[in-house]
DNA sequence: GATGAATGAGCGTTCATTCAT
DNA sequence: AATGAATGAACGCTCATTCAT
């Protein structure tokens, strides 16, 4: 019983609160149970973490991680705007079906029991993508591959908008519903008419002056 | 006190939940310091609603029924659809002014511990305007006030998005932030250039085929 | 089950208490135990006390109130220095046999984890009997009744030391094991030999002038 | 690190132990806490104490040993009774002065939490000294250098108390705002005044026939 | 022998819910 | 009908103790 830790189990009471968080929320997952559930001692968890905060955030900036990879990896290449857009949105797809959980995780500090981390949060969640979008825009402006009477900053926040809510629509119970009342029950299988349309919709706003 | 309770107090009672739920959360608000703060005993408060949860969702739905008359008076015109975007917009604006706590109700249910009512919900909140957006699309569509080459429903769930995230990111305190981090800390009081803004996305979008 | 406190009970919890933490300390005293030993619930204990300190703090003060009360009428009557002395070693006595757990509250707060309130407490408990008992000696000290070459201030505090150890050994376990050490095991039997002793000695401490 | 631990290292330990027992008291004190500013690892502790309450009676013995040694000093010449007091006085003013936590590791056995062990410490601690003071009393009364109309057990009692509370005053918070209250807030910086005094109070009190 | 990570019983406290008044 | 005192399950967290390394 009294064996140290591997590697794997830490990252198994990640995942095993990270599933729990994102099924119970952060108030509604016990502590204890998560250790239970994990295999290890509470005592063991209040080792490695604070306390149920600091905990939650870590299963918080743990999921957050694997996405922004994801994100990262389709945003690498050299290409224009709309095709960057598709493979997010692809990438989103993806995420959406091997992490839900960590979808969900996103969502929930957007909830009032997350609150007092908000602002700390969206710096170190936000920043970087804004203002990579940003400067994608603003260059795109720049060479005439997109319209020139925007607002970056403003465009830039509405593409996140539409990304960040794909990814809820994908993943979140609430979301999902909502998803498939707009587009149909089978929308959340048809991932290539998503993709279609939703770059149809950002080609044109980001191309045409009106 | 064997006074029945009048309308006033019943309403009352709602809108201290409301900002209790708003401020904390489902699970963090103490529906015993809510009753204290309504003037009202546990007891009246346990006879019209049958737990915390059947108090929280009625708490959401009258949050949702302002909201809604709010909408449904900026949609009552027979004007475009762009004009009706823009007195979306504005009739946001004006509720996240007027009622911040409402919109972060409408927040409140996406994330976990409200799980269990994610079907029932969305059917009873999303299915109404689904279908008015839809209609006024495929409308817009057919009389070639728009562009012919999209499916209305995935058209009116992307306009639905940009507006709910216009909502929560005037309301709900992560969402508001991240809003400042894209757009500038001084873009909560600028409302005419997200409206301007916004629009020139919309209206390209809708527009012009790509 | 859902009666209403009597007062009754109210005191029952105090003393309930009081036999707990008199016999195990603060720390090792369990709340919950105190509730159900005094036949109500938890939560009762937490409406009228807010913590586990403030419920030790009154268990406290209901000690010293009883304490005090005893001695005030011991000090009631215009008697002269050693009068009073006899009464207050008499009343010692009774109070010890009576309630054994109030003089063990009173040893409490003198150690370890009742630091935080030391200074507030013993402003609260010892200010007025030292004042009275200074004021004693210096109007003894004035009419002639007692030497004339000494500090009020100084032989109040000898004085009260002694009367405290003794209530000390009258209750406390580890002082009554030493009284039976110093005096015989029988001592705490002869309570008249107690007196008497204690007498000679003070009134020779306070009447002849070396 | 398999080296052996040296008596500095035990004695460390024991310092460490009584630091903390001292200021926090047996329950508040965390043992993992002791062998972490100890430099030892917890395995070592209890290599040498069978559990917590075994290592804080080392902690106490150790303690009393060291009081002990300075009272047995105090006692060693062939003086008078008084003058005897005198010098156990001023080691008392001493010993609070450079180990204020052993006196307090004292009144910690006194409390609650030592109930168990109270007989047997009781018989350990007191009877040397009571012995001897004992013995004192009774050779002074029977060479005529005080009083003879005195029970040499009771006024050995009454003596020990007076220097107890001396100790106790000296180094235990409570009692030493008790002290400061009866005596002045100076008190504690004036030793020459105490001795003075008490030795004023002693004399007498053993030296004059009521 | 020495280590210290792991264990888990146990405690203080909260608050949704009940029901005697 | 309205009240709100009473209830007690449940949770976050601590730390004395164990034992695999």
């Amino acid at each position: 019983m009294y064996k140290k830790l591997t590697e794997e189990k830490l990252n198994e009471i990640l995942e095993t609160g990270i599933a729990e968080f994102a099924s119970k929320g952060l108030d509604r997952t016990n502590i204890n149970t998560v250790a239970k559930k994990s295999g290890v001692s509470i005592g063991v968890l209040y080792k490695y973490y604070e306390n149920k905060d600091a905990f939650f955030l870590a299963c918080l900036r743990h999921s957050l991680m694997v996405l922004r990879r994801v994100i990262r990896e389709a945003m690498s290449g050299e290409e224009k705007l709309l095709d960057r857009a598709e493979k997010l949105i692809r990438a989103i797809q993806q995420c959406a079906a091997e992490h839900p959980s960590y979808n969900i995780m996103y969502n929930e500090i957007t909830a009032g029991a997350s609150n007092k981390y908000a602002q700390t949060l969206a710096k170190e969640i936000e920043s970087i993508s804004s203002e990579v979008y940003i400067r994608f825009i603003a260059d795109a402006k720049a060479d005439g591959s997109i319209r020139d009477d925007i607002d970056p900053r403003m465009f830039a926040f509405f593409l996140d908008n539409l990304l960040m809510m794909l990814q809820f629509s994908y993943s979140c119970d609430y979301y999902r519903e909502r998803f498939k009342i707009f587009c149909g029950d089978d929308i959340l299988k048809d991932d290539e008419k998503v993709v279609e349309e939703l770059l149809k919709f950002l080609k044109s706003a980001f191309t045409y002056k009106s």
